[in-house]
This record gives C-alpha cells, sequence and structure tokens, in this order.
DNA sequence: GATTGTGGGATTGTTGAACGATTCTACGAT
DNA sequence: ATCGTAGAATCGTTCAACAATCCCACAATC
C-alpha cells in the first residue's frame, strides 16, 4: 500500500522551517539566487512571513545540504563551488560511481533498468532535437548508478553532490547545455554493460568523469 | 603554516550552539546518552544554561550528522540503529572503501601510510596485551582507507558514518571488545598490499565487511 | 476484557522583541 | 594611497509567550 507511505510522507512534511528549506532550495537550483549571494534574515524572513529563529533553521537545513554556506557574524551565502570543491566532488564520484557500477552482475533488473533508462529516453529525446531535459536525464542517469550501491544514505549523499554540481555548472555559465555533450558517453558505457564487460565499462565512467572535471574546472569563472 | 590554520579554526569556533554540539556528541558517543533516549529541550537546555533556540540549533547540527533523530513535535532522539541501517551502512562502506582501496598505487606515499600506521600500533599494543584503544585503532585503519580517495567530503561522510556504526555496536552491547576480533584481517589487507596484490587486498576487505556486518546485525538486540 | 473516545498536562513549534557582539562602510586623518 | 575610527547594519543569543501537537490516564462502549 504505497498511498498510506505516501500520506505519511506528508504529514511529516508539517514543519514550516522544512518549507521554506524546500523553496530556497528550489530557487537557488533554478538559479534565481545565484552563488555566491548572501540571504539575509530580514530580507527573506520579512517577504516569506516567517521569523528569524525558523529562518535560521531553514538556513541549517540547506548548510546541511551544503546548497548554503554558512559565515560566523557574516551570515549565509549560497554556495559558490571552486575549482577545489569540484576536484573534490569528482574525486567523490570516481569511488563511489565506480564502485557501484562494479556491482552491476550482483544487482536485480530493477536497479539495472534505472541505469539504463535515462540514457535511452535522453537518446529518444536527441533524435527529436528536443534537448529540453537533458540535465536531468544525465542526473538520473549517474543517480541509477549510484542506486546500483543499494544504499539510501549513498543515494542521499550523491543527491547533495549533485545539488553541488548544478551550482558549479552555474558558476561556470552551463546548464543544460553541458550535460548533452556527454550523451554519447553514458551510450558507451550502457553498451558496454549489456555487452557483460563491466570492467570495460568502469574504466569508460573513469574517463568520462576526468573529461567532465576537466572540462568543469577550464570554465570556472574565478570572479 | 598550520599553526595559522589552526588558529582560524580555533576562532571559527565561536558558535555556541557548535559548543553545546560538541559536547552532546562526544556524550553520545561515549555511551552515557544511550541510542533511543529522548532529549528534553527544557531539561537539557536548562542543564546546560543555553536558550532552547540555541540548543535546537545543537540538535539540527547533530541530526545533520546522523547522531540524533529528529521527529516532528515529539522531540529529538539518540539515534538507534536498525538491522536495516546497519545493512545500509555495510553497503555505503563496501563501495567507498573497497574503491578507494583500488587507488592504492595511484596515492602518495603519506596516504598509505594512514592505512599502515594504525594497524602497526594496534599490533604492537595487541602483543602487549594493551586492548585498550584497540576500537579506534580499527576506525583509524578504515579512515585511512577512505582518505586514499583524497576527497574531503567522502571523508567527512565516512567520519559521520562511522560515527553511526559506534552506535550500532553501543545496541549491540559491544563496543571495544568489537573491534579487536578484526584485527588479524586487518593485518592481512596490509599485507597483500605492501605485495603488490591490490586486486586480492579489496577481496580481502569485502570479506571483513561480510563478516563485520552479519556479526553485528546478529548482536543487535531488537529492544 | 479489549477497544475506542476524551479529557488535561507536558512538550514542541513558532513568533516577536530585545540587546550585546561582530562586521561592513564611509569618512576623515596621516 | 594607507590607515584608523565612528556609526550603521547585521548576526548571535536569550527570553517570554502562545498555538499546535503529542502523551497518558481514565471513562465509555461494545
Amino acid at each position: 500500500m504505497s498511498t498510506l507511505a505516501q500520506n505519511k510522507a506528508d504529514l511529516e512534511r508539517a514543519s514550516t522551517a522544512q518549507k521554506v528549506a524546500d523553496m530556497l532550495r528550489e530557487r537557488v537550483l533554478l538559479g534565481e539566487l545565484e552563488p555566491g549571494l548572501r540571504l539575509s534574515e530580514e530580507a527573506i524572513g520579512g517577504a516569506l512571513g516567517v521569523s528569524r529563529n525558523t529562518l535560521r533553521e531553514a538556513f541549517r537545513l540547506l548548510t546541511r545540504d551544503r546548497i548554503l554556506v554558512h559565515e560566523h557574524s557574516r551570515g549565509v551565502f549560497v554556495r559558490r563551488p571552486t575549482g577545489e570543491d569540484v576536484r573534490d566532488l569528482y574525486a567523490a564520484r570516481r569511488v563511489i560511481e565506480c564502485g557501484a557500477l562494479r556491482l552491476w552482475n550482483d544487482v536485480s533488473d530493477a536497479q539495472r533498468e534505472a541505469v539504463r533508462a535515462p540514457v535511452r529516453q535522453a537518446v529518444a529525446r536527441a533524435e527529436k532535437n528536443d534537448f529540453s531535459r537533458t540535465g536531468s536525464a544525465n542526473i538520473q542517469f549517474h543517480r541509477g548508478i549510484v542506486g546500483l550501491a543499494g544504499s539510501a544514505r549513498l543515494s542521499d549523499e550523491s543527491d547533495r553532490l549533485f545539488a553541488e554540481l548544478m551550482l558549479a555548472f552555474r558558476v561556470a555559465h552551463e546548464v543544460e547545455a553541458f550535460h548533452q555533450t556527454y550523451l554519447p558517453w553514458n551510450r558507451k558505457i550502457v553498451e558496454l554493460l549489456n555487452n557483460g564487460t563491466v570492467e570495460q565499462a568502469v574504466q569508460q565512467l573513469d574517463e568520462y568523469f576526468d573529461a567532465a572535471e576537466q572540462d568543469l574546472v577550464s570554465r570556472l569563472v574565478a570572479d
């Protein structure tokens, strides 16, 4: 009975701070609040009609998700990933996603399908010259890869990681267009997986990370 | 100039909430506050002489670290890991640590030494029948393995992971004695690494995880 | 006897105001 | 141009209050 679980999730969403945090997260990820911007407690709190204490609680939630950074007595800012952040990001992705991909032969069909499907969709869209959601398709592909590990905490951590990566894309002024470059890579990886050559797929993924990291770092504007 | 960086870290530690959180974390990890216990805002805040708002901020910090769990309108509780939590914990460790260990030949000597040293110390202590800090030595070993990845975010996430594991040990009524069983395994892994047979070391680590997970889950008392 | 209302009491969620501490800004001195 | 300083703006923390929610015990019902 999935409806009950869904209802429970809705009920738990009662917290005001949670709602404020969700709204702010969306605003940041959509680019309405750009990296480096300072979020004034008074201004935001006043505009949203919540008290400072509640707003600060929302800030804390987003700080945990690395969406915001907190500087003592200075306030909170939209995170602005540096080159070093991107390097760290990809070092983590290499370990997590390559490690997860190596489990390909040990996981359920549903898990494998979660990797294949996003690429299939992206290919279908690309053939119709529809590049609208190519970015989220790419992320879905990698989210599927992480899912092979079968660890909720790892998937959650990866979601935070992808969110931070989005911020880096924004700093690099590359949001949607950026991803579609890597569709051929994803196709190749799935192809290698279907052929049963898992280790080659892992190597391909590793090379993808090399290219993506270098590309992103080079486009990162210092300020 | 490491002293400057250290001073900076000290200065940034000014926040009251941070200090309260550190104190509570230590209390929990030392076992003075056992898993499942509810932490009353009034009681704790009164005892520590901080306001409810500040205490709630400390609670948020510890919730992010998975030390505490927050239930809406019910309060915060010391996390009490379930069997499913432990399973998830080890699924994550398998991917992260095995993936990191495979980088053995690509990392600096200092990073490799951070893996070897804890085992050497543990062996030296064991030969003197000193099993005092065998638990932290084991954790240092695995922390070193994660460090091979060279990602601060991965190391941080692993620290949170180890903290949660500590809580699981406590639920299983196995804190210090638990670890020393696995010293031989660690020795074997380092030995295989020194022989240059990295892939065998990874396999050995994987088997260690199987054994440790099974052992811990079986000792976990339901309630 | 087991289940289902129904209170009151305790605790959390949220707000608003207040004040000291820290940072930022702009202006003027050297 | 650099430095120092005063004032403004903002953050950190506390306090008090009230609404919302949960918990527990007791009564009502079948």
